[in-house]
DNA sequence: ACCTGAACACCGTTCAAGT
DNA sequence: ACCTGAACACCGTTCAAGT
């Protein structure tokens, strides 16, 4: 008690040396709750644990960002800013495509914790908004209309977002001990009978597939895998065009 | 306080009439667990209001499930162990993959609070195993083989997964009151020069698609989309297979 | 084997009061 | 406008003790 009265003082400190002389501005707090969230997961992050990283009282945190949810709304928000889309028309509909699925897991990348939850939390906001938009622009471009531009943007995002929640989701049972062990003695008593497939593929997919793996995106990245994925939703779009263009 | 003791005994009373004269089974616990996630949304579970609904305390649940990242993941696994697969063989390559998708999106969709954390909480089972090695069996008769299976595979479950959590996610700032008044303020104000294809198509996609929508999967599903994500996967998929037929 | 009863440390949120 | 200090209701988890 003690303790957390001392760590509150040294970050009141730090936060006098802030150019403004010591006031709290919703951007710092921003700032903590995805440091803190980085540093120890999203379970770690209350109210009080960051109220205590800024010096501050837990109460002021609600003055500043509204409640917890809003918090995280607004840490995704930041994250989500930070994606980066190439410009409508400077290249063909396929590359913008690939750049925003690259952009969109390099960035959540950084934060894995976050980005799990991700699709939970997306917020309206000008920049969800423009990436909406240009998104549309684009498949406009590519010609498709109506009915068909709905399902191809929405398949658009749905594969790309959803498979990096994916990705760097932890395994909630990672929290118990041997897990790993026993996740290991359940591959490996992986029987021909039984599991052949698995029995013959082992050494190739042993935690570097979906449902086969004990560790998250976070130490073990999928990206050969993710790229692969966009190609295909890529090639499959194209073919789609071909069969749109055909009269029905 | 005298209100939950009411509780309890009736629930208490209820047990009592079961057939092994109140005895609980650890089937039990997770079965009140799924239904209080379906009831009253995931955040609202607490090992406490369970042991409540059982007519019991709450240290009763610890002995029956572990903790409540156990419990989690073991309703999860319940969940998905009525995926229903086709018999390996029975169908084509695509067709396997095909049933498997929407049986994974039905069954996960008849539990929507659920489904948003799910990728979270895949664990290691017999049926999640038994899933795995039919896909790569599939696969592999397909034609895909070594990396190239390991690709494709992540391909098929990452979308298909990715894709339902992400549909059946509730967006956070949901629970706050004119959230929805807000939204389609945001939507209205778009103008024609900073988001002219929201604006143009403003109608067909309202609340009709990933990121300009206010109400999640659970009141307005993505059926259509989510088919038309499968078909365009798949014919990737084909078009991948040919690439890989010709000498490299 | 199964459950009670109570305790511990922690949490989100609110609110009057200070400056 | 910004923050304190304290309070309220709730939570996950543990543990000795009962049967």
């Amino acid at each position: 008690m003690t303790e957390v009265n001392e760590r509150r003082e040294r970050a009141r400190a730090d936060r006098a040396a802030f150019p403004d002389g010591g006031s709290l501005s919703g951007a710092q707090v921003l700032d903590a709750a995805l440091a803190l969230i980085d540093r120890e997961g999203m379970d770690a992050l209350s109210m009080r644990k960051l109220a205590d990283s800024l010096g501050v009282y837990p109460a002021t945190i609600y003055w500043h960002v509204g409640n917890k949810n809003q918090l995280i709304a607004k840490v995704c928000q930041r994250v989500f800013d930070s994606i980066e889309l190439a410009e409508v028309g400077d290249v063909p509909w396929t590359a913008w495509i690939r750049q925003l699925a690259t952009s969109a897991r390099t960035v959540m990348g950084r934060h894995p914790s976050l980005a799990a939850g991700f699709t939970s939390t997306i917020q309206v906001s000008a920049s969800s908004l423009t990436l909406a938009d240009r998104l549309m622009q684009v498949l406009e471009g590519a010609g498709f209309r109506g009915e068909r531009l709905v399902m191809v943007y929405n398949t658009v995002l749905g594969t790309i977002f959803g498979w990096i929640s994916a990705e760097f989701a932890t395994e909630l049972a990672n929290s118990d001990s041997d897990w790993t062990a026993e996740y290991a003695a359940a591959l490996n008593e992986a029987s021909d009978e039984e599991l052949p497939a698995i029995r013959r593929n082992l050494l190739l997919v042993a935690n570097r597939v979906f449902m086969l793996r004990w560790t998250s995106g976070r130490t073990t990245p999928m990206e050969g895998s993710f790229d692969f994925m966009v190609e295909t939703m890529i090639a499959g779009l194209e073919r789609m065009l071909e069969r749109d263009d055909r009269p029905l």
